[in-house]
This record gives C-alpha cells, structure tokens and sequence, in this order.
DNA sequence: CGAGCACTTGATCGGGTTCAAGACCGGTGG
DNA sequence: CCACCGGTCTTGAACCCGATCAAGTGCTCG
C-alpha cells in the first residue's frame, strides 16, 4: 500500500521537481502499484502506463505539509498512492469545512477549473502522483477508455457530495458521528484495510470540521457511544462493538 | 429561454410518451434549441446533433410532477430544456435535503450508477431531453469531445456541492439565506434571465431544506432584510436593493 | 519530570427549532 | 363583486440541541 516508494530525499520544493529531467527513471513503478486498481489508472493497458508515469512526478509529504491551497493556480492534479490527506474550504474568518479525505487510490483534480477551490494536505505522511495540467489533459483527450472512467470517479465524488449534504443540513450530532464511523470504515475496507478497530488518523477537530459540528461535541457524542457500549475508544481510533446500531442510526 | 417549444397538448402522461413512434418528427428541433450553448449539447457539431436527438425523447411535467424519484433503476438520463427542477433526497422518517435546483441547460445523470440517489421534480412546468442511458453511454463513448464536456459539467457540479457543503457545515442562517439569493441570481443571469427582481418560483420550504433550515428562519430572515432595507419581498421573488451587502454576508 | 498539545468533561448560553396563531393571497362559487 | 376556503407565508413565544466558555486530564516527547 505504501506505492512502493524508494526515493531518499524526503523534502521535494515545487522547484526541484520542475528541474528535473523527463529521463529520471521511474520505470515500472506503475506496474507494480498497489492501489492502480483502485485508482483511475486502473483503466489503463501496460503500454499506456508507460507514456503515463513518464508525465508523472512522485510527491511527498509529512504530515500537515500542503499537497495544493486554495486559491493557487491549478497546474497539476494529483493521485494520492500511500497516506491520508484532508480537503477542506476555509472562510475568511477562519471557519473551516472539511469536504472529504483522501486515501490511497482516490484523484484529486477538478480539471477545466483555473485555480483550486479547495486546499488539500497531509493527516499521515503522504505520496502521490502528480501531473501537469496541461500533459494529463493532452494525455485523456486521446484516451476515451480512460477519461470514462475518471468520469465514473467524478460522479462518484458528486454522490457522496450528496449524501454529505444531506447529513450536513438535515441530521442530529449523534446520527452525524456515528454516519461519519460508519462510513470510514466502510472506506478503509475498500482499500483492504478490513479489521474490527476502525483506525482514525485525523484529528476530533478534522471530524468536527467535517461534520459541521464542533470538537466537543464530537468528542462528548463519542464518549456517550462508548458509555452505550456502542463503541471502545482506543488509541488512534474506535473499536466498534454494536456495528448494527450505528448503521441504524447512519441509516439511509 | 422557453427552449422554443411550440408543443400544444398540455399533459403529458409518462405512457403518451413512451408509445410515440421513433419516426415522430422532431429533426431541427435540436437546432433551433435555445439552450443548447448551455448544455452539453453545445460540444456536438450538426451532424452529431442529427444523431443526438433520434435517441432523445421530449418529456413535459407540469409542477410537482416526478422526472424521477431514489431509489428507481436508473434507466435515463436528462437534459433540463424548460422550466425548473428541485433534485432531492429523504431521510426515512420525512426530513428531507434539497441538493439543488435545476434550471434550463443543466444536465441529470450521473451514470454508472444503477438506481437514482436523489430525487428530481419540476417546480415550474419542466420540459427535458431523456435519453435510455444504454443509448446515451453507446453515443458519449465514440465521442472523446462530448465525454469531455459531461466532464466538465460533473466538475462544476462537484465545485457547487463543496461550495454547499462549507455553506451547510459553517455558515449561520443568515449568511445561508444571503448566499443563496446571490447564487441563485448569478445562476438566472447566466441563463439569461438578468433582472433586477430575482424570481424565486420555488417555495420556502424548498429554500429552508436547501440551506439546512426550518421554513420559518428563512421567513425570517428574509423579513429582517427587508426591514433592514437589503431587499423587497414581492410576489414570486425578492427585489435586491443592497447587493454589494448581500454579497459581503455571502462572501468566500 | 515538565511542557505542550489533543482530548475530555462540566456549566452556561444562544441561535435556530418547535409549537401555535394569525395574515395574506389566489382561486372559486354564490 | 365579494364571501369563503385552502394553502403558503409570516409572526410570536417557549424551548432545546449544540455552541461557547472554562477547566481538567492524559499522553508524548524533550
């Protein structure tokens, strides 16, 4: 799952990566990437591969480091192989709306947009492919295969926008954390991270801020799960007991 | 902005539409739709048009009539020609999330899905385009350039939800309603309906389920900007005097 | 061992909901 | 032309869920 990354210089600035040189060999690493079928590379033949990790840099990231802001130009989207990350829109004021989190597999880059809408970075130590606008854009315009299946992961991401907003404007604290719980788990399966503690990399503020809620809340509506028996709070996440109840109350 | 329809019989049941003929003419209408430019129609040339709308079939419902409901099998897709939709979704017990309203040119149909995740139903006499997504999907496939501009218009959508899901998550009640006012003005002007009365044909329980609020703050908060001289409440709309300070409550 | 940070817990507050009338408005029939 | 009716919208008063304010706890790391 960790993408098979063998790079030793950890700290990559934007300048260094624009310096190097097309011939820098990465070959065969998309072959033996973890999470290709996971992601929209899963649509593409060994031959297309090739010509697709040559437009690719690899990225890395510690741990709140920023993979793109808001508000900066758009110049590449991204395809996050190993690591968790937060998305997230800020207010002028400093509130702050969590919109997902990324894992390994997941695209990020709504392409005919000028500039981000939305800041991205790291909750664990992240990596990435990155590719140029202009190169990944030239490179689907001639690939029908492919440009249908990042569609299928837009209108993916457009669904779950929906249900976010649906949870987001129309459900209590409790139903909110325990659709949050259930959900994640259900995410961590997908990409085979399938066991009876659900890990919880981000922090009660990135759930609250994801839920439109606050830290405390989040933090006391856990507690009452666990006092439930719902629920054990461990380090770095939960172990749910009563997986039933909280599907009933994430339920629709 | 009536799309050019010129169609006399009024209603329209679901069987009148399915029984008509192939061979019902209805060549040029694509031509000489209004809002083609607007729709992902305005990335196919002549001759893909011709071809286009032989898989369409024109659909009117009259207000608070179905184009579809949740949970049905997915069997069509959509393009909005006249009129306005509310798209939707339940919770079981009644509560319900307006997840957008659908104006002419906009596109219904995320479509690798199976069933419908929301609900749509027009609010002013809705006139649309459905075409059976077999159909659809066998068409966009050989057609790079109109995948292109489903892609594009599933990416705005997805910009649109993220932009709602800070408002639904951070924002306070009267924020919400300022912001929606000014959005949903920018969205009339951009079909060309730019005046300086912004109709409003949904209701207010609409607009409450839309921002995540209860009917009556969104009666009131409207009021207040009216005693506060923001606006004018009149029939089927609100009169913005203030914009620039609308525009500041809805601000980032 | 102590400083800093994340999280939890308690007490109080308030924005928005809920409950309950009342006003308005378009349509209908006398 | 106007009385009546049903639905939508507005307005008022009380309440409550989640926010805010304020400690307190526990864990990690130097």
């Amino acid at each position: 799952m960790t993408a098979g990354c063998n790079c030793r210089s950890v700290e990559w600035t934007e300048n260094m990566i624009r310096t190097i040189s097309p011939l820098r060999a990465n070959f065969g690493r998309c072959t033996a990437c973890a999470v290709r079928s996971l992601s929209i590379c899963g649509a593409l033949d060994e031959t297309d591969l090739v010509e697709f990790e040559r437009i690719a840099r690899q990225v890395h990231l510690a741990p709140s480091e920023a993979l793109f802001s808001a508000g900066q130009v758009a110049s590449s989207v991204h395809n996050l192989t190993a690591g968790v990350a937060r998305l997230y829109k800020l207010l002028p004021d400093g509130r702050r709306q969590v919109i997902g989190f990324a894992l390994p597999g997941d695209f990020l880059g709504t392409m005919p947009s000028i500039r981000y809408s939305y800041s991205a970075d790291a909750i664990k130590r992240v990596s990435a492919c990155r590719f140029p606008v202009d190169a990944f854009k030239h490179f689907i315009e001639q690939r029908p295969h492919f440009l249908l299946r990042i569609n299928e992961f837009a209108s993916r991401e457009l669904m779950l926008a929906q249900q976010q907003m649906l949870l987001l404007g129309r459900r209590t604290a409790e139903e909110k954390v325990a659709a949050f719980l259930v959900g994640w788990r259900a995410r961590l399966a997908h990409i085979g991270d399938e066991r009876q503690t659900v890990s919880l990399p981000m922090s009660r503020q990135d759930i609250a801020d994801y839920l439109g809620l606050t830290i405390e809340t989040v933090s006391r509506t856990l507690t009452r799960f666990e006092r439930e028996k719902m629920l054990v709070i461990v380090s770095g996440g939960v172990r749910l007991l009563d997986c039933p109840r909280a599907e009933a109350m994430a339920a629709a």
